[in-house]
DNA sequence: TCTATATATTCCGATTTATCGATATATGAT
DNA sequence: ATCATATATCGATAAATCGGAATATATAGA
C-alpha cells in the first residue's frame, strides 16, 4: 500500500507533474528545473526528493551538478505505469504547453549569468 | 491539469483506495463502506464525495440508501486508466486482503442491528 | 403531519504539505 | 587549504487535509 500511496502523492502536486513532463524531454539538473518552474531552489530540491522516493525519477551526479531523469520503472510497477501514461497525458494542457515551449531556452550555463566582457 | 490532479489526490489516501477495492467486489451503500473501514459516517461520506468528484465512482439513490459503484471511466481517461490498473494492483496487500475477507459479512441490514425476538 | 433513518454538511482540532529564506554539505578550481 | 558554486537540509509559516462530533437534509412509513 505504502509504495502505491507514495506514487499517487508524488503525482498529486502540479509542480511535480510539471517536473515529470520536463524530464520527458531530457535529463535536467536542479537549477534548470528550478528556473523552468520559477520556484526556489530548496523547493525544487525537495520536490525532486519526493519524486525520487516514489521511484519516478533517478539522480546521477556530474561533478557539481546533480542531474535527474525519468526512472525506467523497474523499481515500481506503479511508477512504471504512471510514467508510461504520462508520456501522452497532459500534452495539450496550457500550463504544460507553455512550460515545454520555454524549455529550449533553459540552459544550466545561462542560469548563473556570467558577467559580460 | 486539474482533472488529473483530482484523480491523483483522490487516490492518495489509503481509506479511499480501500473504498475502490471494496467497490470492485460490488456496489455498496455508505453505511456498508463505513462499517467495512471502521470510520465515522461523516468521514466515509466525505471520502466518497472526493472519489465522485474525481469521477472514480458514481452514486445512485435507492430509497433511503445511497449506493456507490465504480465509474465506467467514460468521464475521465485518468480515472479510467487508474481504475483499470487497480483491478489487479494491491490484491496481495495485507490490509486489502483482510478488508476483502470481511466484506462478505457486511450487510446493510445487519448494521443497524435490529433487536432479536 | 410526525417519526425514524441513511446520508450530507458544517465545525473544529490535529496533522500534513508547500513554500521560501537561511544554513550546511559537497565538489571543482585556484 | 581556500574559495566559489550547485545542491541538500533546516526552520518557520500559511494553506490544505483528515478525522470525528454535531447538525442539517432527504425520504419512507405510520
Amino acid at each position: 500500500m505504502k509504495p502505491f500511496i507514495r506514487v499517487m502523492k508524488a503525482l498529486s502536486d502540479p509542480n511535480r507533474v510539471k517536473m515529470i513532463k520536463l524530464l520527458q524531454a531530457k535529463p535536467l539538473c536542479v537549477c534548470e528545473i528550478q528556473a523552468a518552474l520559477g520556484i526556489a531552489q530548496s523547493t525544487a530540491s525537495k520536490h525532486l526528493k519526493i519524486l525520487e522516493d516514489a521511484e519516478l525519477v533517478v539522480r546521477f551526479k556530474d561533478g557539481l551538478w546533480v542531474n535527474y531523469s525519468l526512472s525506467d520503472g523497474s523499481g515500481s510497477p506503479y511508477a512504471a505505469s504512471l510514467l508510461g501514461q504520462l508520456k501522452h497525458w497532459l500534452d495539450d494542457d496550457p500550463d504544460i504547453e507553455s512550460l515545454m515551449a520555454q524549455l529550449p531556452g533553459i540552459d544550466r550555463l545561462d542560469i548563473v549569468g556570467k558577467p559580460p566582457c
